[in-house]
DNA sequence: TTACGTGCAAACACTTTGCACCTGA
DNA sequence: TCAGGTGCAAAGTGTTTGCACGTAA
């Protein structure tokens, strides 16, 4: 963990930043939930921890000057909130998302499924892709199993009892 | 298009809400422009010609409720803006966007690429898939052809950020 | 000194909500 | 009548910005 922090500073002093204590604050508690898709929130009420005087701007502005040096990306899951996932050494890096319509939970899976799509865009549509994102909606493990055990005949189709 | 909006009021009525006309102006509106992916306030300034008393809370309250119907789908390209896309007849509808990052033009292709993925998911993580996104970001047709012709520094673009 | 960084509060943009009024079965 | 629907303005929420102050090279 202290090699990435010395890496990330590397990058920021390399691009004329600082690596302040505020912005290291904040980068711990992104290293230390790596595995999360944290807002902004989230990640000012942790660095608080850390650092209590920080403020909740400095957050954001922290989290924007590191999604410029894409030492991390701001993503959108549709729910109003920014969040902030950290990025990997790879250039390429493929965020697959496994989102639970159900317990709202967020699951990563790491794959590289989507190349061959990607050289196709190129030649069908001469869309070059810089990047990509998939998300899937659905139901997780952990709520189709506590579902089967509730609710035996459950179906979708629940009318409104409006027709009475 | 009459077919479509007398489905969609038969939808309504079958869960006790009428379609008013300030709610079908709304739905001619995303007819109209059924390719496009629309924000509320884009939806809101085109139905004003239609119906001009038309509130922007009511124009929400429609496209809310749409969405809960499933008739529309509420998306987000991250630009900090809901977006709002009419659902085909399927129930599985596939949604894959190029978004360009210069332009900013979205892109809509309709394929179905993904189910051999969505087989695998389930087996591999027992995650039942609903529904997916795909989105690609890159450089579309119409950027990069242009990038060739003005090797020059083009630095502040005029573009319009239309959303098509 | 000088340019970057910070905390605070105010401003902002998008969206939702409270409320009085309206409307049609 | 009465529940659903509407317009307006106010309130909410997440995020950005202006500004005076701080700080390190």
């Amino acid at each position: 963990m202290e090699a990435r922090i010395e890496q990330i500073k590397q990058q920021l002093q390399s691009q004329g930043y600082k690596l302040t204590p505020q912005r290291e604050a904040t980068v711990r508690v992104l290293l230390e939930n790596e595995d999360d898709h944290l807002s902004a929130e989230d990640v000012f009420m942790l660095v608080r921890d850390k650092a209590p005087e920080i403020g909740l701007a400095t957050v954001y502005r922290t989290l924007e000057l590191l999604s410029e040096l894409h030492v991390l990306e701001k993503m959108n899951f549709g729910d109003g909130v920014a969040r902030y996932d950290l990025r990997g050494d790879s250039s390429h890096h493929h965020h697959h998302h496994l989102i639970c319509v159900q317990c709202g939970s967020v699951d990563e899976i790491k794959d590289d499924w989507l190349t061959p799509l990607e050289e196709r865009l190129l030649h069908e549509f001469q869309f070059q892709v810089l990047d990509h994102r998939l998300d899937f909606q659905g139901i997780c493990k952990r709520c189709s199993t506590k579902a089967q055990q509730e609710a035996p005949s459950n179906h979708d189709s629940e009318k409104p009892s409006t027709v009475s």
